[in-house]
DNA sequence: CATAGCATTTGAACATCGTTCAAGTGCTGG
DNA sequence: CCAGCACTTGAACGATGTTCAAATGCTATG
């Protein structure tokens, strides 16, 4: 190992801080060279190409996701806790979802991803439904959960950030939004509570919306029962 | 208007058939303009950037969803129809959801997409409830599963294109999880479920999810309480 | 201790892509 | 018929991902 020499971890490292920073787009060879300190090619001995450098920075951010301990039996703090994990590691890293966007429920490129997750969903169980279709109800829904509030706790940061100029913009839509409901007698006061900001915190609805989310899940999936679940029509 | 000149609604449709053929990363201007039979940067006069001609192609697709009739004193009609809506859109154009990924629901540049929407759900209602977080819940939580639900989709479409070598990996990945989940004995038989194929469609899926989350949400928002909504803990 | 071999870095160079610009082309209204 | 405008064109630029042959320097072997 010669002295001053690169390190995958060291470039991972360093690309995940300007990903934080910076955005997806905000990453480019040359810029994490010069941050390395190096010439930007010398990364491609290390991982390859950018695609994969992305890759292997996502598998970074996941990692920080410590997976609950799934007690036999009881599913829903496994997945409550799994769920939080996954908003939090969005909220710190919201370029995962940029750069993984659909495939990081379900991509099978990094199908290692949902494996692990997959693994403790199907160990805390839903006995007695048919194991595939509640496991992919779960995955998609409490982790499709996760990621829109961690996606709407993105644009209150980027609100937050880029100032008057977009906050001005959420008010003309909110006026347009306006508009469109004057058809709509009982919309507006509800819409005048909206528009006076974002009343409910990211977290608040988050929470809100995963715990509704789970009482519907129990509900249809905690009892044994035909795979149809002809239980409630839509 | 001179005889062979372009249209912004002839770019746009171009634009679609070539994001829907090729996905996000297959668009690019040349290419478009070839489509078109015309220099790539006569498009620039139409639509100003290719970040714009994206925002319009996904207005394009957006404006595809009927938005449902709203019947007074119900909401579960209009939230499944919109739902359903968003899904087969979204699984008609993959690349939607690559392209406005975490601003697809709540965007302040794209706000227009969701007022409508918003207007739709605030009007359908959760009458009693704190209108803002009843309004953020519904629309990130049913809207987000949509997105993950139609996530699913186009990995499931994109293994039956890419064909055997995409199977092979999944198959490689399932075999992973059954190794890592040696150590929890429930979970092996319906790892060996799911790996012989998707048993669930995406459909099956995807209405049960939604199902499943509207029951949550009703038994959450429906009845007039306190917004902090501790009945059942996380 | 010297030298061969290998790991690693480097800078130049290429292809692609978004975009700009000055120059054209052809319709249209006066 | 002509001036002006809408629209198109091709060349060119800068940024970016990537390749490659050459250079560098450590390490192990004779």
């Amino acid at each position: 190992m010669p002295r001053d020499t690169l390190s995958r971890d060291q470039i991972l490292r360093a690309a995940v801080e300007l990903l934080d920073a910076e955005g997806l787009e905000g990453l480019n060879m040359r810029a994490l060279g010069q941050r390395l300190g190096s010439a930007a090619t010398a990364v491609y001995w290390h991982v390859g190409s950018k695609d994969n450098l992305v890759a292997l920075a996502g598998d970074l951010a996941w990692n920080e996701i410590d997976l609950p301990e799934v007690t036999p039996g009881t599913w829903r703090p496994a997945a409550t806790a799994l769920a939080t994990g996954l908003y939090g590691m969005l909220c710190r890293h919201p370029w995962v979802l940029q750069a993984f966007g659909t495939f990081l429920l379900v991509g099978p490129g990094k199908a290692r991803y949902d494996d692990r997750s997959l693994a403790v969903y199907e160990e805390a169980g839903f006995p007695g439904t048919q194991a595939d279709q509640a496991a992919a109800a779960v995955f998609t829904f409490v982790l499709g959960n996760a990621l829109g509030a961690s996606a709407a706790a993105a644009v209150r940061r980027r609100l937050a950030r880029e100032g008057e100029s977009a906050e001005a913009q959420l008010k003309e839509a909110m006026a347009k939004a306006v508009e469109y409901a004057s058809a709509y007698p009982r919309l507006r006061p509800r819409l005048d509570t909206a528009s006076s900001g974002y009343a409910a915190s990211p977290e608040q609805t988050f929470e809100l919306g995963l715990a509704a989310v789970l009482d519907g899940l129990a509900g249809r999936l905690g009892a044994d029962q035909p795979s149809n679940g002809s239980r409630t029509p839509l």
